[in-house]
DNA sequence: GATGCTATAATTAGACT
DNA sequence: TAGTCTAATTATAGCAT
């Protein structure tokens, strides 16, 4: 019969840009985040380099690969080990986590929504329908506090510049000027 | 001629494990850390996601590639270092509340700028900013804040509908970030 | 919506520069 | 040390399940 002779159209060539089909793009992204995986693995057996990689879906989840390990790695490459403070309130500190994760995803779809014009608020809707994502924040490590407000702040002062770079500041002139050097407040006292 | 009729053996499968020839290792190591940090790359731009990799060369020589940035990604998996001094538990206590507050305060300017630019999220900017200006994140115990959340994330997705027509900007700079951010840190021995 | 399949694009081992 | 070339291996885009 005068079939196509092809099963499939084999790999395609596809343009470097974000992917606006929501499905494609998942899948694309799973796909990928093996391969990279996959790849990471093979630099660590076959050159005994260390590697870690940390991925955060464009839904805001969390994926990691290291070897030996990605805290060992992330932790060789930052240079320090974290102090365990357990004399905070770990209700508090829970509760304020889930906040700060939250509002961290929040601010991704934000990001995502201002670059996809076909979706508007579709995604965030759902997410906000009850489906949290769980996961990283709920680690058994209870020392995070400090470092996901910095997560948080990075996260601000991001859209921050994506956004001043468009639209002209008009709020930093006095106290507000302070959000791309905040971060390097050092810890200082109160 | 009767050569060979091939050039090159061209590529061969590799055994995995570790190679144990020394130049050919460090070889090995240099391409595919380049072909790691494309796919890194690839990812973030087609999916938006954000991917941080870490690699320690089998001399020790630090390489990495994020996307925001490295810092940011770590960060937002890890927490960066923190000067362990053993009695700044008030003190980083303190720091975060600052920190949380400072965080909302750019927010909020975030959001007074979108909304100069397009006056129809008045409300609703008016709405989020009335809602945390009292400091709820500092509640001892606030039950109520899940919800607080799902208003503000209501602002900022009605905020985004008006304005993503305005602001038809990539993420976070994509290919730009790319190039930059991939650094090697001649600074650090294991 | 994750997995498997297939044809094709992309990566890369080896040798050389 | 990094870049080029070639041939062969791998990864994966588009579909199907």
């Amino acid at each position: 019969m005068a079939e196509s002779g092809k099963k499939t159209k084999g790999k395609q060539v596809i343009e470097l840009k974000r992917i606006e089909d929501d499905k494609n793009r998942v899948i694309t992204f799973s796909k990928r985040k093996s391969g990279i995986c996959k790849k990471a693995s093979e630099l660590a057996t076959l050159t005994g380099a260390k590697v870690g990689v940390v991925m955060f879906s464009p839904s805001g989840k969390p994926y990691s690969f290291g070897d030996p390990s990605i805290e060992d790695v992330t932790n060789l490459f930052q240079g320090v080990s974290q102090p365990s403070d357990g004399s905070t309130h770990h209700v508090i500190e829970a509760y304020r986590k889930m906040k700060i994760s939250k509002l961290l995803q929040d601010h991704n779809d934000f990001l995502h929504q201002l670059d996809d014009e076909k979706e508007h608020g579709k995604k965030l809707n759902e997410m906000t329908k009850g489906k949290t994502s769980q996961g990283w924040w709920e680690s058994p490590t209870d020392d995070l506090n400090v470092q996901q407000l910095r997560q948080m702040h990075a996260a601000f002062e991001k859209l921050s510049k994506t956004t001043h770079s468009k639209i002209n500041q008009r709020n930093l002139g006095g106290g507000g000027a302070s959000s791309s050097s905040f971060l390097a407040v050092p810890q200082t006292r109160i």
